[in-house]
RNA sequence: GGGUCUAUAGCUCAGUUGGAUAGAGCAACAGCCUUCUAAGCUGUGGGUCGGAGGUUCGAGUCCUCCUAGGCUCGCCA
């Protein structure tokens, strides 16, 4: 908003400080009480030779005639408080966000650069469970919110499709496989001889070996191996297909970790030339001493690649192709090193783009007493968990449609169902800062109160209701009829503030690679609303005026939390 | 042991670049449905911000040390 300008401004024109300097310092009050805007003067006491009281009394003395736009101006304790005129500012707010429309929160600060994103990647053959819900649901908002911010992107699912784990499942296949079984049921049944192969293992140790000579025939491209591994590979992909489509989550491609697998040889020159690749205990390794990191290894002593080879093949693959402004990897936390030390490597092969790979960590989904493993065979199915949540919110649609009489059929209550339960488990994955460890509890997944998507949904349900009683839908309609300046309560205000916020949200998002940002806006932006609904009869405004007015600006909050909703992967409901 | 992250209300978490009386949700307690959907709203209680020093006009935030915990540390990914 200008207000802020107009303050900056004037203040740097005072007090003789670069505007840059004075917008850093300028700060928004704790509380609404102290004014809008507060610029703290303790700073200045030191070159003034002044006492922050003093100069905050001073400058107040002559802020406010010179200021248009404001209701006053007060010194407080050291601080220059700001109280804007609250009409203008809620009436621009609503106009300026009616205006925007669809194209809220859209921004061109990504003209022109291409931003890479390679989340989900699953691994062949394992089932789909929730600690892959956390980088899907992330990737597929952080995707979102760049798109929404004008950037080229690139979504890739780096499928985890190769590797001594398909030794492994070779292996197991050949002694344990049942074919009917991989037929009916591909996941569960490679899930279960890949667990048997584990439990078997530890007897007989030599079964690794196996394993390992397996992926060494795989490598070398032996026809058995590759028909095997492309079985797996063809079966699985079809079942990570339905949890896609259900969570309207698509991908640029699946070049998985097999698709770089040729391009090692180009790693094994580009360190070679460089004089990094050494030989250590018979493998080929880049010692990272002076990042102050753990030999990288290139090669295995059998000649084999590793992840981390192959991770560097696919960072030049993507410059070559893709010129990338960002390549940004949403990846568990425990992988920080592997990440570091790739680019580390690539630092020291000297190729600049390595500054631009980011590594966007996230937290371990774990039960309270222990981690889920695949290998012991201990998860929860993500088609499980969102059917669990779809079947709870089916239960209470249909208790609330008998209790309000409504008219929904079957259908219409089970597609709305599917919105609910499913952005319940979205919300709850990104309502936190993504580092963060999340401890698996049914109880507090499914809660549908306080701080959850359904809450916001809800909201967004009810604004709705208003608005098709009133026959509006939230396109903005003649706008220049409206007095928008009418919007005067503190309900309102503090609606038209957090609008404000809406954009600057976005940005700061991407910025910090923190869908949270965005979900905590739109959150408060719901609550302020039904504070809002809870006080003021919207319809039952008897001023014709100010009830148009009021109108617009819930016209201009459902964009918003619609808008704000869609950026995370979360759909909004007309009714529930 | 090295690296790294974390520690804020009973629980789960926010807390902008250091700024005014540290905030939400859940749980607890007390209220609000003849009026726009009660998946809602209103109010109450609840804190030595892990501990100790230091820098500063000012520290939950920055620095050092300590304690506890998570993750991680060459041939899995």
């Amino acid at each position: 908003m200008d207000f802020r300008i107009q303050i900056v401004d004037w203040l740097a024109r005072t007090t003789g400080l670069t505007a840059n300097q004075i917008d850093e310092w300028l700060e928004i009050p704790p509380q609404s009480e102290l004014g809008d805007y507060a610029f703290p003067c303790f700073r200045l006491a030191r070159t003034l030779h002044k006492a922050p009281v003093e100069i905050a009394k001073e400058l107040a003395a002559g802020a406010e005639q010179k200021l248009e736009n404001m209701e006053r101006v007060q010194a407080v304790n050291g601080y220059l408080n700001f109280f804007i005129d609250r009409r203008r500012y809620t009436g621009q707010v609503v106009r300026q966000t009616l205006e925007a429309g669809e194209h809220l929160g859209q921004s061109d600060e990504g003209q022109g650069k291409t931003v890479i994103i390679e989340f989900s990647s699953p691994n062949i053959a394992k089932p789909f469970h929730i600690g892959h819900a956390f980088t899907t649901i992330l990737g597929h908002a952080l995707y979102k919110i760049y798109d929404r911010l004008g950037y080229q992107t690139v979504r890739m699912n780096h499928l985890g499709d190769y590797g001594t784990q398909f030794g492994k499942l070779i292996v197991a296949y050949r002694l344990w496989g049942d074919e009917q079984a991989l037929e009916k049921n591909p996941i569960q049944e490679l899930l279960r001889i890949y667990v048997h192969f584990h439990d078997v293992a530890k007897e007989k140790p030599e079964l690794e070996e196996q394993a390992r000579d397996a992926f060494r025939r795989l490598e070398a491209g032996e026809a058995d191996e590759m028909a095997l591994w492309q079985r797996f590979r063809d079966l699985s992909l079809k079942e990570f297909a339905a949890v896609y489509q259900r969570l309207g989550v698509s991908f640029d491609n699946y070049n998985g970790e097999s698709f770089y697998s040729d391009r090692i040889p180009a790693v094994i020159d580009l360190l070679k030339k460089n004089n990094l690749l050494i030989e250590s205990q018979g493998a080929q390794v880049v010692m990272l001493d002076e990042y102050g990191l753990p030999p990288c290894i290139i090669l295995k002593s059998d000649g084999t690649t590793i992840y981390a080879s192959r991770d560097i093949a696919a960072v030049l693959y993507r410059i070559e192709k893709y010129h990338f402004y960002k390549n940004i990897y949403v990846v568990g936390t425990p992988q920080a090193l592997h990440f570091k030390q790739v680019f580390s490597v690539l630092a020291k092969a000297g190729i600049p783009e390595s500054a631009d790979c980011v590594h966007v960590g996230f937290g371990l989904v774990k039960f309270p007493d222990r981690k889920l493993s695949t290998r012991s065979g201990d998860v929860i199915f993500l088609s499980d968990l969102l059917s669990e949540s779809v079947e709870k919110t089916l239960e209470i649609i249909r208790q609330n449609a008998q209790l309000r009489q409504t008219d929904m059929s079957e259908e219409e209550m089970r597609q709305i169902a599917e919105k609910i339960g499913l952005g319940a488990v979205t919300y709850t994955f990104l309502k936190n800062g993504r580092e963060r460890d999340i401890i698996f509890s049914w109880q507090e997944m499914l809660d549908f109160e306080g701080d959850s998507a359904p809450y916001v949904q809800y909201t967004y349900a009810r604004a709705r209701s208003i608005l098709r009683k009133a026959n509006l839908d939230d396109q903005a309609a003649d706008l220049q009829q409206q007095d928008l300046e009418l919007l005067a309560t503190d309900d309102e205000f503090a609606l038209a503030k957090l609008l404000d916020g809406f954009g600057a949200s976005i940005q700061k998002a991407a910025e910090l690679y923190e869908p949270y940002i965005l979900v905590r806006q739109i959150t408060a932006l719901a609550r302020a609303f039904n504070k809002y609904y809870n006080h003021e009869p919207i319809l039952g405004t008897e001023n014709q005026a100010l009830r148009r007015a009021r109108l617009a600006m819930l016209q201009a909050v459902c964009l918003a939390i619609r808008t704000g909703l869609n950026l995370v992967g979360i759909e909004a409901v007309e009714r529930m």
